[in-house]
DNA sequence: TCAGTTAGTTACTATATGTAAGTAATTATA
DNA sequence: TATAATTACTTACATATAGTAACTAACTGA
């Protein structure tokens, strides 16, 4: 047998990244701090999975939730330094797109 | 409103890279062509997944079944050249979760 | 003939995701 | 004052995906 088991901090991450619409929030996220359901509207999550996803975030230390006491109040929502640290990963990802993918429109 | 929509390719990148498995299906396939069962006990998948997960894989153009009619019979699954250009972007992650992460051994 | 191996598949349960409606706090409008 | 609108959620429920375990086919070796 020729398996070296894989490195538990790889398979962290690998489970933080693979879990369904986490990298799509990241990268929206890329762009500046922002609200709720702007993030909802930009990546087309429900308000439902988003409001999950960023919890988890938040308690991986990848994601800030800071509230405004404005009226209405504003509760914005950006990446921490571990956060903004997977600016790389995100452009590889994208990089690797452009290269290797055909935009597509239909649910293949 | 500031949300530039998300570019469909990116998209595209992100379904495939974020169901669960495929990141270390891909990884593993990194360090060479291997057998079914070896995928299998080094990521701690089960068959029935895996086998969707390659068969998926497979249809992207990422990975490469080839058959070997030796006696048992052995199948080899590699990575195309489409495969291989994912390298950096797990590497980014590798590096990533080397500077970020702490190993976890409890469920969180 | 029986056990073992590889590469799966099938059947079933558990968990995650999607959808839609509801809620609380607040302001704006009739 | 009552009604509607907005934001940031939560709840309830249906559907889809993942996990577990047992089974199968093709073959070998004892």
């Amino acid at each position: 047998m020729n398996q070296s088991l894989i490195c538990p901090r790889f398979e962290k991450a690998m489970n933080i990244l693979s879990k369904r619409w986490t990298g799509l929030i990241i990268y929206q996220l890329l762009s500046g701090p922002q609200r709720f359901c702007n993030i909802e509207s930009a990546i087309g999550i429900s308000g439902r999975l988003l409001s999950e996803r960023l919890k988890d975030l938040e308690s991986e230390g990848i994601v800030k939730r800071e509230v405004f006491p404005e009226t209405p109040v504003r509760i914005e929502y950006s990446l921490t330094e571990k956060g903004r640290s997977l600016e790389p990963l995100m452009k590889e990802i994208e990089k690797w797109s452009q290269t290797w993918l055909e935009p597509e429109n239909s649910k293949e």
